[in-house]
DNA sequence: AGCACGCCGACT
DNA sequence: GTCGGCGTGCTC
């Protein structure tokens, strides 16, 4: 009987492929299960095995596959089923929904390695001097790789002179699999056998009498041991007081026995306790109705103002399920996954705690990942977006916090999917419960709970009783006019800045753009510097002298004089963070202030220690982005001040006005988070504004429903879905013309939904690649289905049009 | 997506 | 000549 395997790739290819595979495989192998194989020239790639079938019907030759690389599934029961899903909704391919799941030290990469084969001799004078080299370097080492080769060489192409050494039989080419992942390990330090007995160890004592520091040592591990015989190296040495070197040459000495253990990093020194906070009477409250809907298996939306308690409901359903045997997935945005929130956790749930994203290490992350797969015992994982990939067993709860942030959407690679929507998808493959969390819900989420779709529950006062800020606008515009305003502060922010600063308080400040000031113009031609990749100005970042680029890293540095007409009368527009970090420093010189956007965060610990300094009051004011927004809760913070409210309102996206009422209403609870009432300060040249009025009566509920009457006039969701389709090229005209030809091909169709495009978004050109939009708006009445098996269609057919060939095309469901 | 092959221009 | 750029075809 012959046996074949279906396997996923992880590649943007839409099949599965298929390999024969040995009687002794075919018994062996489980869907779920990774497999080597050929693909293509050559190379090996991991690949997840689907399912065995016992005949097939091909045209083509079908290969062997290299070996099974699993005893046991690396995959839950179902997932592909869930691969499946995600990659038909988001429109793309099972294998980059693998490689979207699967932690890099899992999919194993192949190396070409360079062996010498040893039966043949090289005659010197029929090399080329290239051969020659490579010859030479295998007499020395064993092995060379591709890019070692590279290196000897010195050029990019090494590939036919291996070819041409493989002909001449000088070599062998082999694919190594290599696995990334190494356990950590840590060295234990025991005493020699021999010296139990304690007149022995004397006289060892007596013996080291000339080397002070291994005696110390010797002496240091024996009180140590007490109780348990292995003692840590680190621990001794540190204890003792004396440098891995001693006792490296005790462990030579045979004095010493030095094992090494096998640790994990999950397991991590933690204060912990049990005792749970009292919830107050509304937090009771809700917690009981959040358990009704589940039981009905209803998705539950807790709308809760900040600093309402959120995290105490969580902990109790989490803490139940765990109780119960069961796993739960906490997700957050990436920015909001913050140590005072996991120490937070941790407290309660102590290591049955798992931290899941992008600042933890592969290593770090595999190991989460075989956690969950086996669950020994019930987990929590905290993580981000692609925590949802994991291979939960026995998931009982889904919390999506902070449900409304855009970052849950992810944008570039494929699968461009949601994580909150995917959550609750997989809450249903999984029979478990949903529940999203927000001060400030998305509109979509909201109107789920209007129609029934979702629960709603919430909790409309503050923990403690503690009033909600007060918010007041001021008027810039009238400011300007009074000459109040000294730089970008009006004289009310500067005073009560001040009387905070007095009192003792801190300040917070937000301005939702990093940079000195986002135009350099020139007074005298009104040039610009623009990126020489992108359609977009330069951003004058002044505290390292430069002028950089947000979208491609371009930077050079600030020139002195206007770069067209030589002038030096050159100034700048706008402004960001920097400008008001230097602004302050000459307001309030005796003031410390520290600043947080992308530029003071990117190093890994760089983030926990800007949250120490306003912690431990370090600096009395923090300027900075959205950054500022979320998951951050400092005591001492009396006053939040909006340096410009109206920045984010003029954006051209049918989500602005949304985004701006969350954006400020989440800094806004920034404030105030004690007894003391705390005050925002919105300065704007709108204080009129519909938007800005519901922020500062905290008027969610008018605010849905204007911004919902808008969806409805102008097609958007949650009445309408929309598909974007962007198309990226070098070429200007190549670029559009695939938009219009992609459109065209898809009016053709009777499909009855909208189509609008192409037009260029208004960045059109990011690293040197125009883009062009095309957005399709399909009402209630459509099938979803069917209009993506249309779109399915059209690009299947434009892929194949010579001229587009090199144009990317990209679509993102439901798009931001 | 990768990767090889093939064609073409621009350098030692 | 030979190197590297880029368009094209293909992957069980």
């Amino acid at each position: 009987m012959a046996y074949f395997l279906d396997v996923i790739l992880p590649l943007p290819l839409e099949r599965y492929f298929s390999y024969s595979l040995s009687d002794a495989d075919a018994q062996a192998i489980k869907s779920g299960m990774r497999v080597a194989v050929p693909f293509g020239k050559s190379k090996l790639y991991t690949g997840i095995a689907v399912g065995v079938r016992e005949n097939i019907e091909v045209a083509y030759e079908i290969k062997d596959i290299e070996f099974v690389i699993d005893q046991e599934p690396i995959l839950q029961e179902g997932q592909i089923r869930f691969w499946e899903w995600i990659a038909s909704y988001y429109m793309c391919s099972v294998g980059q929904v693998m490689k979207a799941a699967l932690p890099k030290s899992l999919l194993l990469e192949s190396e070409t390695i360079i062996l010498r084969n040893e039966e043949t001799t090289a005659v010197d004078d029929e090399l080329t001097d290239s051969e020659f080299l490579i010859i030479e370097a295998l007499e020395n080492r064993k092995a060379l790789k591709v890019e070692d080769v590279m290196g000897i060489l010195d050029r990019k192409t090494v590939l036919p002179i291996l070819k041409g050494l493989l002909e001449k039989d000088l070599v062998f080419i082999q694919e190594e699999l290599y696995n990334t992942y190494k356990a950590k390990t840590e060295k234990y330090i025991q005493l020699s056998q021999e010296y139990a007995d304690e007149e022995v160890l004397r006289e060892l004592l007596d013996s080291l009498t000339r080397a002070p520091k291994q005696r110390q040592a010797i002496m240091t591990l024996f009180m140590m041991r007490a109780g348990n015989r292995l003692v840590k190296s680190k621990d001794l040495e540190t204890r003792a007081g004396v440098s891995r070197a001693v006792i490296k040459s005790l462990v030579e000495k045979s004095i010493l026995l030095e094992t090494e253990q096998e640790v994990s990093r999950m397991l991590m020194d933690v204060e912990s306790g049990n005792e749970l906070y009292v919830l107050n009477d509304s937090q009771e409250k809700a917690l009981a109705e959040i358990k009704t809907s589940f039981e009905n298996d209803k998705t539950v939306l807790l709308h809760g103002v900040t600093s309402s308690g959120k995290t105490e409901i969580y902990v109790r359903l989490i803490q139940e399920m765990l109780e119960q045997g069961k796993q739960c997935l906490y997700l957050l945005p990436e920015i909001a996954l913050t140590t005072q929130l996991i120490s937070r956790l941790q407290y309660f749930f102590k290591h049955q705690v798992l931290v899941f994203h992008s600042k933890y290490s592969l290593n770090e992350r595999q190991e989460v990942w075989s956690l969950v797969l086996e669950a020994k015992e019930p987990y929590v994982v905290i993580g981000a977006r692609s925590a949802l990939l994991l291979p939960f067993r026995n998931l009982g709860l889904v919390i999506v916090d902070e449900e409304h942030e855009t970052s849950f959407k992810q944008f570039d690679p494929a699968p461009r999917y949601h994580a909150r929507d995917t959550a609750i998808v997989l809450g249903k493959l999984k029979n478990s419960k949903v529940l999203l969390g927000s001060a400030t819900p998305a509109l979509e989420t909201y109107y789920n709970t209007t129609i029934g779709k979702f629960d709603l529950v919430e909790l409309k006062h503050r923990y403690g009783n503690v009033l909600m800020p007060e918010i007041n606008m001021i008027d810039i515009k009238e400011k300007h006019r009074k000459k109040r305003m000294t730089h970008h502060f009006s004289d009310s922010l500067i005073d009560h800045m001040n009387h905070a600063f007095d009192q003792g308080d801190q300040v917070i400040l937000f301005q939702n753009r990093r940079g000195f000031a986002p135009i350099m113009e020139c007074n005298t031609c009104g040039h610009a510097p623009q990126c020489p990749n992108c359609d977009v100005s330069l951003t004058v970042h002044q505290h390292r002298y430069q002028m950089r680029c947000h979208y491609c890293g371009y930077h050079t540095i600030i020139p002195l004089a206007c770069m067209a007409c030589s002038s030096s009368d050159v100034d700048t527009k706008g402004f960001g963070t920097e400008q008001i970090e230097v602004e302050f420093k000459e307001l309030f010189p005796s003031r410390k202030i520290a600043r947080m956007d992308l530029d003071t965060t990117r190093g890994k610990y760089s983030y926990e220690k800007l949250i120490d300094q306003v912690e431990s009051r370090e600096v009395d004011c923090l300027v900075g982005t959205q950054m500022l927004t979320k998951g951050l809760d400092f005591r001492h913070v009396s006053l939040v001040g909006v340096l410009n409210a109206d920045a984010m309102l003029n954006f051209p996206d049918f989500r602005a006005h949304e985004r701006c009422f969350q954006l400020l209403t989440q800094v806004a609870g920034r404030a105030g988070r004690t007894e003391k009432r705390g005050l925002v300060l919105l300065q704007s040249y709108n204080p009129d504004h519909r938007i800005l009025q519901q922020v500062s009566t905290y008027d969610y509920s008018t605010m849905f429903t204007e911004q919902l009457e808008d969806r409805y006039q102008f097609k958007y969701p949650p009445y309408q879905r929309l598909i974007r389709i962007t198309f990226k090229h070098r070429d200007y005209n190549t670029t559009l013309q695939a938009g219009q030809w992609f459109v065209n091909a898809l009016n053709q169709i009777e499909h009855g939904v909208e189509v609008l495009g192409p037009e260029f978004p208004p960045v059109s050109r990011i690293r040197n690649l125009y883009h062009v939009h095309a957005l399709v708006k399909m009402g209630k009445k459509h099938h979803p289905e069917t209009i993506k098996g249309f779109i399915s269609k059209v690009r299947r057919s434009f892929e194949s049009i010579k001229q587009f060939r090199a144009v990317r095309c990209n679509i993102d469901v439901d798009c931001y």
